[in-house]
Order: structure tokens, then C-alpha cells, then sequence
DNA sequence: ACTTACGGTAAGTCTTAGCTTACTATTTAG
DNA sequence: CTAAATAGTAAGCTAAGACTTACCGTAAGT
């Protein structure tokens, strides 16, 4: 599984204020800087490791590089975590067999 | 909502590995440590923040400390991606809505 | 009691990664 | 056609955090 990107991605905070400023549009660098307390290449920077993750995707109009969420990567996480801890408990009901046979 | 510890847990590599070993049962820290390319020392701070992170719970048995998942912050941080997408998609939606009557 | 095993904390080192400034390219506006 | 706006990349600095060694406590076994 490729989830370790995006938990990569979501484990600097500027990037999850990134992402979540992007949850209520798609927008243009420049706007994703506004408000920010770090330069735009900054942000520039941050937004390559999203993407990279596949945690939102780049469409271009023009001039302008709008952001906006990946449904992807989103979703892998979700389910990475849905199926790690379905399987945790598997194998916690395995062990606690296992542990009441060898009595 | 604090599943910003959570995410910066996740972001290490090395956490993430510790966090998968414990997938598979409860363990002490010499065998978590065990296999793991870094000193115990470098493990029990590691453990300190994925504890503090509510990732993993603490219980003492004699003298050794088991690790163990710990379920609340697991689902905190599925829900957390649930409900972000499921809030991306209405503002996606009364965005387009808005777009639609500004024709 | 003494020794061995477990494991947390402190102090210090060093690498990584996040930031800035500077530069370049492209596109739109006037 | 020139100017202004958008945005990515490069190079270099710096601070954060991941790691090590050393140390100390506690519990269990002999």
C-alpha cells in the first residue's frame, strides 16, 4: 500500500491547513498562500508533496494552477485504516483462541 | 479535534512500522524493539508518541510494559477522513449550486 | 542480597526537511 | 509589445527531531 505517502503528507501541519483549506474549494496558489505564514514557494513546495501523495490533483487554467482535493488518496486512507483495524481484531479473537486452548 | 497528533505520529516511517508490528498482538518494548534497525532507547520515544497520540495504550505486567493498539485514536482519525470528505463534497455541491445560479 | 532483564529519561550529535531569496518561464492585460 | 501576475525550481540556511550512549530505577530469579 501506497498510504505511506499520504500519511507522510498529513504529518506536517502547513500541509494539513493546506489540505483543509482546500476541502471548502479548489484554489489557485496564490489564494492557498493567502493567510499562510510562509512564503509561496513555500506552499509551492508543500503542494508538490500532496500531489505527490495523490492527495489532490492539479488543473490548470490559463495562468493559474488550481488544487483540488484527490478522492484517491482520500479514500485510501480511509480504508487502510478500516482495514487495519479490522484485522487487528482478527488477530486479537486468533490469539485469545489460541490462548484458551492451550489452558 | 486532536487527530493532529495522530497524523504527526504517522508522518515517521519507523512509528508507522512499530504501529503495524503491534497489528499483530500486544508486545513488550525489547520485542518491538527486536528486528527494528534502531536502539530500544530510539523505540520508547517513539512509543511515547504514538501513546500520546492515543494510537497505542500502556499496560504494565511486572516489570515489562506491554503495548497495545488503542482504538480511539484509530477510528478518530477514520472518522476524521470520513467526515472531511463527506464536508469536500458538500461544498463541492452548494458550490456548483451557486455557480449554476450566477448564470 | 546480588545479579540480570526490562525500560524510561537525559544529554548531545547529526541529518532531514521546511523555509527563504533569487531566478526563470508562461500567460494575460493594457 | 510591454508590464504585471502566476507559479515552479534551485541553492543555501536553519531548526526540529530522530538517533546514540550513558545512566537510573524497578522487578524477578537465583
Amino acid at each position: 500500500m501506497n498510504s505511506n505517502l499520504a500519511f507522510n503528507a498529513l504529518g506536517d501541519p502547513t500541509r494539513r491547513a493546506i489540505f483543509e483549506k482546500l476541502q471548502h474549494r479548489p484554489m489557485a496558489v496564490v489564494a492557498i498562500a493567502d493567510g499562510l505564514p510562509i512564503s509561496r514557494p513555500a506552499v509551492s513546495q508543500h503542494l508538490k508533496v500532496l500531489k505527490e501523495a495523490r492527495l489532490i490533483n492539479l488543473r490548470t487554467v490559463g495562468n493559474n494552477n488550481i488544487y483540488e482535493l484527490n478522492r484517491e488518496g482520500i479514500l485510501a486512507m480511509r480504508n487502510y485504516l478500516d482495514k487495519f483495524w479490522d484485522d487487528a481484531l482478527m488477530n486479537f479473537k486468533a490469539l485469545a483462541e489460541q490462548t484458551e486452548k492451550h489452558k
